[in-house]
DNA sequence: ACTATATATTCCTATATGGGCATATGTCAA
DNA sequence: TTGACATATGCCCATATAGGAATATATAGT
């Protein structure tokens, strides 16, 4: 089996890089393809076809305006990352107190070590 | 250009399922790939090429013991994806504000209908 | 040294890209 | 209708899978 599909959620649409760097533009307030094309300093097809990627997984939603296409990050749609990651922060949590404690037992360790030399 | 290797960072290499169970799998304690294959249902082959993804991009830690391996997540390094996708919570708690506003809006507009058609 | 156990790697195949380029589709304006 | 503008799609290619099967590597025990 191939890898999956970058449709098929949004973790696998935002693995892309240039992905994640229109969610960004288009998270500030909705714009026309175009002004994605000359912000990113990208390809307009390669831009669209991201948009595509984005829209099918509800990242983004559109609405027509004349000839040009508002775009908008759907910032609701990134919520399940977010909390996916979230339910690891209390083991980086603690995590980094292992380390905190370590650090201070080696200090500690130092200290009296220094005690024992300087009587 | 193809798609950019899942080893190239953490976004990558969580767009994968099988993975992500392996990391919520590993962050309770340090475990041996055998009982990853058991716990998880995987072919033994599989799973060692998903730690070594994993490893590459340093998700998980490993050391010996014995002819075994113990593979532990290293919740720190899924800190940056929290963070992105954090970046965008106050997008989504603003949309969520305005689909409350609309809500009431709508439900005071009812209202005074309403008490036009009482009077 | 030999055997059993635990993991990792290699080879194969089907599939899905992402970029570049050309082209199609859709919409406004005269 | 014709032309210009805005966006989407199709095609080609190089690349990177993920899974399955077979095999290689490493370590403990006898």
């Amino acid at each position: 089996m191939a890898r999956a599909a970058t449709t098929s959620d949004a973790f696998n649409a935002v693995a892309e890089p240039r992905r994640r760097e229109i969610l960004s533009y288009l998270a500030l307030r909705e714009r026309p393809v175009g002004d994605i094309v000359i912000a990113l300093q990208l390809e307009q097809p390669s831009v669209s076809k991201h948009l595509r990627v984005l829209r099918d997984v509800g990242l983004v939603r559109m609405r027509r305006e004349g000839r040009r296409k508002l775009y908008r990050t759907n910032a609701e749609a990134i919520r399940p990352l977010h909390e996916w990651a979230g339910e690891f922060e209390r083991f980086w949590r603690h995590q980094l107190n292992q380390v905190k404690e370590r650090a201070e037992a080696k200090m500690a360790e130092a200290n009296l070590k220094k005690k024992k030399e300087d009587s």
